[in-house]
DNA sequence: ATCTTGTTTGTGAGTATTAACTAACTATTT
DNA sequence: AAATAGTTAGTTAATACTCACAAACAAGAT
């Protein structure tokens, strides 16, 4: 799970290509290229291109558990939860643009079934991360109770992506952090209970 | 832009393609054997793939205008006309599954700036129809007006389209139309002024 | 009825290009 | 002398697409 120097380069790289326009801009040519050595060099270091999109996976999902670590840490519940967890998700995209654009679209993990399975895995841990947030916040008063629970869910998740999809859209516009938090400030008024 | 019986079986078959995996499942080939021809044969009936991509996305825009002039003969204002609108769309998504599979996801185009553009274009329209009947609904009143415009927009469209990608993903296990109509329902209770 | 002619829709055999990946070798550092 | 990280020159398979040809069918003229 430690990567060297060239590794990170190497998926960094292989991130900015598809997030150019999708995993099918990503051969081993072009990343070579774009890295400025022959392709063989590449085998090196990675088995193989699905390696390399595996370990984009796991580099992001590495990321995100570092998040959920330092949330724990901050003795939150509920909401102040869930609102801290979108703020610091807005700044890592803020900070790492192609990552955004690569990992909101599962379509460029279908090359293999494996890879596929990874995706669903981590949606389906930041799936559990969220409802539990809401749990809480439902159990602590904190939202409305006269909603369906999956409904409350869809509509902050839903929101909070669609946020994230214009903001590649539109090439980064706007301030994401900002906007971000101005939408779930609104979020807020909206669930309260 | 009238289509042959076996352009429409082609394009038919193609978009089961994209939908089981993605667009890199899409090769003459795969979509020659899926039909029961050989290859040249596509080529009596398509220039390229690229126009069959075009196709796809063509075919879509019409059904969606069929549904804007269904909804304007209608006459239905504001949140009523978008409560139709959404409605109509979960319908038509239930009768052609794979066809939300395909055109939910932007990735699948991405194969040429020419038929990213087109996707960019459906997405305006789309944008531009719901945020007419929001501004509706903001003008006689039927929603709330303490909320900024583009985040009462976020909310409902990604709350609607989060449902609809859940709904792919979980290979269409609960009834989207009536699944949909409960969301709706939350989300004007949630914005009534 | 049949021959001619043209159109439509298919075929088998091929093209050029590009994909992921490998083998054998080399320069550099440890 | 051994591991590391690169090279050139390949391989094999798949890609989108083309070409020359053929079967089927539908008029229209004889």
């Amino acid at each position: 799970m430690e990567l060297t120097e060239r590794q990170k380069e190497i998926i960094e790289k292989a991130v900015e290509l598809i997030a150019e326009s999708s995993v099918q801009n990503l051969t081993i040519k072009n990343l070579a290229n774009a890295i400025g050595f022959s392709e063989p060099a590449l085998y090196r270091h990675f088995e193989s291109k699905k390696e390399i999109l595996a370990t984009i996976i796991r580099s992001f999902e590495n990321t995100m558990n570092g998040i959920h670590e330092e949330i724990e840490h901050r003795n939150l519940t509920g909401i102040d939860k869930l609102d801290a967890f979108f703020a610091m998700r807005f700044r890592y995209f803020t900070e790492n643009p192609d990552w955004a654009a690569v990992l909101m679209c599962e379509a460029n993990f279908k090359l293999d079934s494996e890879l596929t399975g990874m995706m669903l895995d981590m949606m389906k841990h930041h799936r559990m991360f969220v409802r539990s947030c809401l749990q809480q916040a439902l159990d602590h008063h904190q939202i409305r109770n006269d909603l369906a629970f999956d409904h409350i869910f869809v509509m902050t998740v839903g929101a909070l992506r669609l946020l994230v999809t214009r903001w590649t859209l539109e090439n980064h516009q706007f301030d994401l952090v900002e906007e971000g938090k101005s939408l779930i400030q609104s979020l807020r008024i909206l669930l309260k209970s």
